[in-house]
RNA sequence: GCUUCCAUAGCUCAAUGGAUAGAGCAACGCCCUUCUAAGGCGAAGAUGAAGGUUCGAUUCCUUCUGGGAGCACCA
């Protein structure tokens, strides 16, 4: 009588399948209304046999071995499983009663995850939301199989980039202040950044108009205006032939001659060889700036320990991380573990010696040590990385050998993740290359979860161009409208803090809904809505399962008691002892959707262990809303405490499966790093 | 030029080598006397091109076309 408990209805019919045949199948979800479960026969052909022998010897071994509450059927080369209700919501409850799923966890693993890594000299866009995003959703789902996990933050806090923020504000500050001026410190050390941006643009026009006049540069520049106008009405051509392929919904067509073609990629070849002049009169106007040299004299000043340049740096810094404290507290992120470059840019340098004394890596003429990927086997074509510089100083990847061997050291990591944009993939490969090269053998442990690039409509975002989606201005925005459409449902009084994690959640999860390495588009006006497969729609069907359920409680509990003590579906309290609680009965459940409801809780557990295998968000995201769609689907189908209309059997065995929903919608939100609301 | 990622419906995105390729938005038609319509139901709509591997390919391999990103003394 007693069975085992059992979290995975698939691993239960590959179980099955397997004693009655000796191999085990992958079992999928069936894609035909007849059934739950199957799978393809061929799975199981050995040589030559004839598939319809296979199907129907492994129908008749399976049948004998089968549980209660589970059907075999066939429909073409499939063998297909039919659950009954009672099972699927055994298994359900195994499922929600268990704060894991009831999937199998490794032994405990330390792992780290890094993620935000912001420069200090602007506030945080939409890239870094997607970031955040993916880090906090990760640090949830490891924590969620297990992992102790240590998030931590590497903050750019110096450089260049820094410089130029830090010159605006002596050459235009006046002595403001965030406070002064009222603006958050990361957006007021940003308008600096602007403001030089601004002022070198300025300052360099008038060299930029001399460069170009030379003969040189001119004909380079006529010769591009000339391509420009070549290819201006082949282009128009194309975009207008797209247009009516869509009108008339055809799928477009190249109606191009294979002359015409190569016509074009020449000119495309050569304009993009062209298009480099304008970036190289720039780059040239550059080197007479005085302020590109303020800003190199201060850089070294700040190398140097200047206490002036500290000092400005220092209040500057203070600013910007305050802004993003903001930032992050309302993003909900907190970091265990904070890395600042400006206390670390100099450490690798004994690691790099040491590579150097052992030969992996070389000197050249210059005197720059550099790696050979190529020699190293970390690239299969030419390629070198310079690691420390000719005279002496490190770089980027410098640090970042010494910091992955810190962490390792200091906390003792089983894993190490990076959540950094796909931009770096070269950087990374390189990275964990050059490591194992150099004979550490924990380099296994570091990932690099790597992520495209959001773009606007009208492209990549350029903080020059003003294009930049800013994430306060957004959630500003986002929240506004999330009250603006709830007083427009008869909702008056939703508090600011309810308006500010519906629209979270809708921002959050259009960006988790992406595969991290694909890049996405934004589109401020329409990608962010609160209908359809958004956060918000998740968010009000696990609103109106609380509701049933804080309802169902009333009805049963005495009023205050509602809440934790009195579990949903418990019996009327009376004076006699607690009655032990009777299952529902669950065969009571006919309607169609209540099946397919059940079908998607158990699903909860096949979808973790895919998580825990591929580490992919977007699995989750897909879940979490087809289980709101199915609930509501549900919801508005069957009736779960009308009382006039659902006898009490029925109702109670409802109120399970309200209860297992609620339950598992949490736990998915949760690991999307996604906050609940009681309300919408 | 090299490396790498991507190409699926009008748009934005899904689909561990398996069944009739799924959603949302937009457009069309229904449903509030019923636990909140930020909802439900219905119909319409797609694998860039050509080969290969396989019983079976959106998925793996090759080539082509188109797009993003990167390509050593920035981070």
């Amino acid at each position: 009588m007693e069975q085992p408990i059992s979290y995975s209805t698939t691993d239960l019919l590959a179980s099955v399948v397997e004693n009655a045949t000796g191999m085990r199948p992958n079992i999928l979800r069936a894609n035909i209304p007849e059934a739950d479960y199957g799978f393809n026969a061929f799975q199981l052909r050995e040589g030559n046999q004839h598939i319809d022998s296979v199907i129907s010897d492994a129908r008749a071994r399976i049948s004998r071995l089968l549980p209660q509450g589970i059907t075999v059927s066939t429909t073409g080369n499939f063998i297909n499983f039919n659950i009954s209700n009672a099972m699927l919501a055994q298994t359900a409850g195994n499922i929600a009663e268990k704060p894991n799923g009831g999937i199998e966890m490794p032994d405990q693993q330390k792992t780290m995850v890094e993620y935000f890594s912001p420069n200090t000299n602007k506030p945080a866009h939409l890239g870094h939301l997607r970031n955040l995003a993916l880090g906090k959703s990760l640090s949830a789902t490891l924590a969620f199989l297990g992992h102790d996990v240590l998030e931590a933050n590497l903050t750019n806090d110096r450089g260049a980039h820094i410089c130029k923020s830090m010159l605006a504000y002596q050459l235009f500050g006046e002595d403001s202040t965030p406070e002064s001026t009222g603006i958050k410190g990361d957006h007021f050390v940003g308008d600096y950044y602007v403001r030089y941006e601004k002022a070198l643009q300025q300052e360099i026009a008038p060299v930029i108009a001399r460069l170009r006049a030379e003969p040189e540069n001119a004909a380079k520049l006529k010769r591009k205006a000339e391509l420009e106008e070549e290819l201006r009405p082949i282009i128009e051509k194309e975009k207008a032939q797209q247009e009516a392929d869509k009108v008339a919904k055809k799928t477009a067509k190249d109606t191009r001659t294979p002359e015409e073609k190569a016509r074009i990629k020449d000119l495309k070849k050569e304009l993009e060889k062209l298009g480099k002049i304008n970036d190289e009169i720039k780059d040239e106007a550059k080197k007479e700036s005085s302020l590109e040299k303020q800003v190199s004299a201060m850089l070294i000043k700040w190398e140097a320990g200047d206490p002036e340049t500290r000092a400005l740096w220092e209040k500057m810094n203070g600013w910007v991380l305050g802004g993003f404290q903001e930032t992050l507290k309302r993003m909900n992120v907190h970091f265990d573990v904070e890395y600042f470059e400006s206390e670390i840019y100099n450490m690798g340098r004994d690691i790099v010696m040491d590579g150097l004394a052992k030969g992996i890596f070389e000197r050249d003429p210059s005197g720059a040590v550099i790696a050979d990927l190529q020699k190293l086997g970390i690239q299969k074509n030419e390629g070198k990385k310079v690691l420390l510089r000719s005279d002496g100083t490190t770089v980027y990847t410098t640090q970042d050998l010494a910091i992955a061997k810190r962490k390792m050291e200091e906390h003792g990591l089983d894993n190490s993740f990076y959540v950094v944009a796909g931009e770096q993939d070269d950087h990374f490969r390189a990275l964990f290359g050059i490591l194992k090269a150099l004979g550490y053998e924990w380099v296994d442990k570091l990932k690099h979860m790597s992520y495209g690039m959001v773009e606007l409509p009208e492209g990549r975002m350029k903080s020059r161009e003003g294009t930049v989606v800013d994430v306060d201005d957004l959630l500003n925005e986002l929240r506004d409208k999330v009250k603006a459409i709830a007083a427009e449902k008869g909702n008056e009084t939703m508090s600011d803090e309810d308006a500010d994690k519906i629209g979270k959640a809708a921002a959050q999860y259009y960006l988790l809904s992406v595969r991290p390495e694909s890049g996405m588009k934004f589109d401020p006006e329409e990608s962010v809505s609160f209908e359809g497969k958004t956060g918000p729609y998740i968010l009000y069907q696990y609103v109106r399962t609380g509701k049933i359920l804080e309802q169902a409680g009333q009805q049963i509990c005495p009023s205050g008691t509602a809440q934790q003590g009195c579990p949903s579906g418990a019996g009327q309290q009376t004076s006699e002892a607690p009655q032990p609680q009777d299952e529902p009965n669950f065969n009571l459940l006919q309607e169609p959707i209540e099946h397919e409801l059940l079908l998607k809780l158990v699903e909860f557990t096949e979808k973790m262990r895919a998580v825990q295998k591929t580490m992919d968000q977007t699995l989750i995201a897909t879940y979490v809303y087809e289980l709101a769609q199915t609930f509501s689907n549900f919801y508005s189908k069957c009736p779960v405490i009308k009382g006039d209309k659902t006898p009490p059997e029925l109702s109670q065995a409802r109120l399970k499966l309200v209860e297992y929903t609620h339950t598992l919608l949490k736990q998915s939100l949760d690991l999307l790093a996604i906050e609940t609301v009681e309300k919408m």
